[in-house]
Formats: C-alpha cells, structure tokens, sequence
RNA sequence: CGGGGCGUAGCGCAGUCCGGUUCAGCGCGCAGCGUUUGGGACGCUGAGGUCCCCGGUUCGAAUCCGGGCGCCCCGACCA
C-alpha cells in the first residue's frame, strides 16, 4: 500500500474528544474515524489490524474444531420472547418494527439464533459436540459509550457457541475454549487475568472473563494483595469482620434532623460503620427492604442476581411509610406492611449498630441482627471497596480497573429449554441441548494491544496484529536512482511475502520518520543516499532506538527476524 | 439516568463575561508557483464558514434569553 495513495490521512494534533492513548493514537494514526457516539469507521489500516486479529481468533477457534458461521443481524422478535429476553431487556436492545409492523430486534447476541438453528438442525445425540462461530456486528444501545473503541455501541464480535448432549460434555468443552482464549490474547501480545463473573444477562452458571489490566478499562477488578483471589467487582466478596462485643440492650436516641448516616455518625460521633442502614427498592410490584452497614454501599449487580431480575427501582416515599417505616428514620424492626427484608452479610457479624426507629427524628442504639430482627435472606450484596479483606486470606483486596477482553459462559439449557431445542439420546429420551457462549470483542480488543503497546511518538503494533510489517520510506527527494531503489524494493519485498507501507510522498523527511513512528508498522525502512553511502538501506525496529545499515541482500532476513520477536510482545502478569 | 464540560473552516483553537470597525479570525492542513530536502521547512498567492439548530430580545446577536440537538468526561448502568 503507498502512502500517496491511502485513504484517509493521519492528524498531527490529537482529537478534542478523545482523551485515553488508544482512542487518541488510533484516530490520529488514520485508523478509525468516529461516526456518532460509539460508533466508528475502520479505514484502511485499522480494518488490516482488525483484520489480522479476526485471523488469529479464526485460528484459534478452528483449532478446536469450531465451524466458522454467519448469521444475521435483523432478528424477528419472536425469538427473543420465547427466550423472555425480549420483556427483560431494557433499551440497550435495539428494537423496531419492519414495514409489515413486525417486531424486529437488532442483535446484541446471538444465543437466539443459535438455538433457533439448533432446534432445527440437530435431532440426535450423535450430531454433537459441535460448536460453531462468527464474526458479526452486535449492536448494543449502551448507556454510556466511552474510551473509543473500549465501550461501543455497535462492534463486531466473535461470538462462538458450544452444543453438547450434557453437562459433562460442556464441562469438557470448556477448558478448551479458556485455552483457545488464552492462546489468542497471548497471540496479541496480552496477558489477561481471568476472573470469575456475573452470568448478567445470558443466564447460565459458570462465566469467566479474560480481563486485561488497564487505568482506562471500562469494568473493575478486585484483586488480593497476597493470595491468587480475584473476580469482578460485580460478584467478588468480602470478609467481613467478626465484631466480639457483647450485645447491649437497645435503647432510643433523639437525633432531631439527622437523616443521614454521616450526619448520624457525626452526631453520635461514631463510626459510620457502627450503623446500619436501609435502601428500600421496588421489584415486580413487590417492596423489598436492603439492610446493609452504614458505610457500604448495595451492589445492584449483585442485587439483580438475588432477586433474579434487573427491573427494580428505589421505591417511593409512599411505598416506604405504607410499611410504617420513616424515610431517614428507617428500621427494619417493627415493620406494619407486607416487605421482603433482605440483610448483605456485613450485618449478622457486627454488634450494637445504630439504626432508624422508624419515627421520625429518633434512632436506636444496639440494635443486632438476629437478637432484634430477622431477615428473608443474608446475602452478598455490598460493592467491595479498596481494602476490604480477601475472603480467601483475609489480606488487602485492590480494585483496579480492566478491560473486559473476553467472556465465556456454560449457558446450560437457559435457552434450549425455553425454546425447545431437543435432541434424541441413544435411549430415544427426549432432552435439551447444553449450550455455552463464548465471546471476544474485536476492536475492543484491538484498543487493549493499542493501550499497552504505544509511547509518547505513537503506536507500536506486535508483528501478530501490525497494519503491515514494514514501513518502507523513500527520501528520493529528487534523486531519481534513490527513487527507484525503494520502488523496486517496495516491489521486492512484497514479492518475498512481507506487508509493505510505502512511503512515496513527496515530504520532508520529518513527516515521514514520524507518521512510522504514528502508525507503528514493527519494521522501519529508509533507503537515502546517506544510507546508500554507507552501502545499503537503513532498518530499525520500532520498539528500538537503534539502527543500523545494512546491505539490500540481507534485508528478508533482518525482517524476519524482527518480525518474529514476539516475545517482546508478552506480558510480566502472565496467568 | 445523576453530575460536569464543550459545540466557530477538514483538524486544533481565540473571540462569547462586557452586543456594534480587530467579527468572520489564528495555527495546522488543503490548492498553485518558487526555494528547500534525514525528525512535522520557508516565501508568495488562493480556496474553504447555515459561528450546532429553532425561537425570542434588540436599530443591531457568534456574543444576551428560552427551548432543542449533538459530542466528551465522572458516576450509575453494561455478555
């Protein structure tokens, strides 16, 4: 490809509204171009990067017999209310009628289609295992679109699909699939930790998520400081610790006007984690009352999952006193009304907690779960906070924030029940197919090599993914023999099988040494008279600030040899 | 959905507070000519604008007021 001719062109100046190192580099480098928010263009060079990534996941996926697919993007909403995602879905599925006013969906997944396919395509226990795979665009009306292509709303995904005739064949599939992960991203250059995660949406029970370590990741991670325990904000846990005072007789304090916990916790002067507090939600019509320490705060990731639905709110001041209880002054103690009490395990282990009294301007000292009321649940449903202990060693846990590379899921029969996607045994017993789903986000993942692979000039692509291998540069400037040097040089090397950027503009040497440097092709090349006088082309790795000349014979070679240093491209956290 | 910021030429910005002869400006980029040629050259000439949109106030609006839209950031949310 030449310079002169590609389409698009690279910015000296870094956008307004990009902000983060991959965002900016990939736009100013040419490669994508927004078009709305969280939605991007790939030119030329991007669309060979993404290209390249699609290639080593192809690889991966065939490797353990996947079987490349393509399924469409405009659904019939029918499948998606047979599976009921269609009621439990908010507005981040795209949805919209055809002109015969049918409900469609634009697919943010594809579970749907793939156990529609299987219903139809599998009838008996010998056509399994099987899993199939593509690489398609989802869309996805995300709340809040960030970070370039970190978080989008439309982006192409490689998401695969095992059928098995039951769970243990799934449970065999599956360390398969995690290693076919592992092989890609490390083929990426990138080290993800992989953690445990929360099903969300796609149901199913064991999920892990490769998660790459980044300041400007889209998703947290809690990680111990000294044992091998790691998961996802979303579900990770917390020792809490055993308080062994004596339990206290409760007794009533005035606290005219306070109804905050750090106003209460001020006013008593004591620590905010020596009260309790209520969060009163509704879900499905139903009221339900979180009891939670003062200083924590609910998780509603972690919530959903107890309540099994996302479709909840904070509940009105009306709902609340329907209960006898006072905003501000709340207590789940002596409550009049129908509510669901459900108590985050901070709560049983902790003594003598100041809590509402359920009249207004008052609260109660020592109040203890257990003693003076009880719940329909203790459950899980704090957000960890930096610090917190480790529920396995007890020591520090850490957030740090990470890019989600990939995800991957035993789905089960979430979907092949509801949609009756059922196979014959060899007994001739009716049963369901057990799926899993397995996804990578393509430029996402394009993003985390480009968030970890740059400095302060540019991009610096490992060979696995570059735009081309080789950045080849002409400064003819007017000198027709250096001209056609690197003109049949261009031409020589992409006989010998190398990807070539050839800089044939008609610019100063400057703008060319630095768009290379933008751009991060591994492989520099500079044929000038200066490196002609000293008898051939000049060669320089991009991750290095040496050079040196050598003669045009030995250049395949060098090439090679740079190309291969994909050990430069690993990662000091392996798993 | 809460909080904050922004919207003026392809890109980056000034002008907006205090309305009017610095109000259509600057830098980069772009086109032509000349000089230059190993780390984003220089000179001359030139093209390029619904000042985000709609409405209002005013003799007069990029500038003030009202409404809307779009984009970015933090949080909520999120395979």
């Amino acid at each position: 490809m030449r310079m002169s001719n590609l389409f698009g062109r690279t910015l000296r100046e870094t956008p307004a509204d990009a902000e983060i190192p991959s965002h900016t580099l990939l736009v100013r480098a040419g490669m994508i171009r927004p078009l709305a928010a969280g939605v991007y263009s790939y030119m030329p060079l991007g669309w060979r990067t993404l290209r390249r990534i699609e290639h080593i996941i192809r690889e991966e996926m065939d490797a353990i017999d996947g079987q490349e697919v393509s399924m469409p993007v405009m659904h019939p909403a029918e499948i998606w209310k047979e599976t009921g995602r269609w009621y439990e879905l908010g507005p981040e599925l795209v949805r919209f009628q055809d002109r015969g006013n049918r409900d469609m969906v634009l697919g943010m997944t594809h579970e749907e289609v793939v156990t529609y396919l299987t219903r139809q395509e599998i009838s008996s226990y010998r056509q399994m295992p099987a899993m199939i795979y593509q690489f398609q665009t989802k869309i996805r009306d995300e709340p809040r679109s960030r970070g370039g292509l970190i978080r989008v709303r439309e982006f192409i995904m490689k998401d695969a699909y095992s059928l098995d005739v039951d769970f243990d064949g799934l449970d065999e599939f599956y360390p398969r699939i995690y290693q076919a992960y592992v092989n890609v991203f490390e083929r990426c250059g990138l080290d993800p930790l992989v953690v445990e995660a929360d099903p969300g949406m796609m149901g199913g029970s064991d999920s892990h998520e490769f998660m790459l370590v980044n300041e400007n990741g889209e998703d947290t991670v809690v990680v111990c400081a000294s044992c091998e325990y790691k998961a996802n904000r979303e579900n990770a846990h917390v020792a809490w610790p055993v308080d062994d005072e004596e339990m206290r007789p409760t007794e009533e304090v005035s606290t005219p006007g306070i109804d905050t916990i750090a106003g209460l916790a001020d006013f008593l002067d004591i620590p905010e984690r020596k009260t309790s507090k209520i969060v009163f939600y509704t879900a499905d019509g139903e009221l339900v009352f979180t009891v939670i320490r003062g200083d924590l705060d609910i998780n509603e990731t972690k919530l959903a999952g107890v309540l099994g639905t996302s479709e909840f709110e904070p509940a009105s001041e009306a709902a609340i006193e329907e209960v006898g209880a006072v905003p501000g002054y709340a207590s789940p103690i002596a409550l009049e009304g129908e509510a669901k009490i459900i108590v985050d395990e901070s709560i049983p282990s902790a003594r003598n907690l100041v809590a509402g009294a359920n009249k207004a301007g008052y609260h109660l000292r020592n109040v203890n779960y257990g003693r003076d009321y009880e719940a329909d649940e203790v459950v899980d449903i704090a957000t960890v906070r930096d610090g917190d202990a480790c529920p396995q060693c007890g020591d520090r846990l850490k957030l740090e924030r990470a890019i989600e590379l990939g995800h991957i899921f035993k789905l089960g029969t979430r979907y092949s029940e509801p949609m009756g996607a059922t196979y014959l045994d060899a007994d001739g017993e009716e049963r369901p197919v057990v799926m899993g789903s397995y996804g990578i986000g393509l430029g996402r993942l394009m993003a985390a090599i480009a968030e970890k692979y740059h400095d302060e000039y540019g991009l610096i692509w490992p060979p696995s993914v570059a735009p081309a291998g080789v950045y080849l540069i002409s400064l003819a400037s007017g000198d027709e023999e250096i001209g056609n040097t690197a003109e049949e040089l261009y031409q020589s090397l992409r006989d010998e099988g190398f990807s070539v950027l050839f800089d044939d503009r008609d610019e100063r040497a400057g703008v060319k040494f630095n768009d290379a440097d933008l751009i991060g092709a591994p492989v520099r090349l500079t044929v000038s008279s200066r490196a002609q006088k000293r008898g051939g082309i000049e060669i320089k790795a991009r991750w290095s600030d040496a050079s040196e000349v050598i003669p045009i014979e030995d250049l395949p070679s060098l090439i090679r040899e740079y190309l291969g240093s994909s050990s430069r491209f690993g990662g000091q956290h392996a798993e």
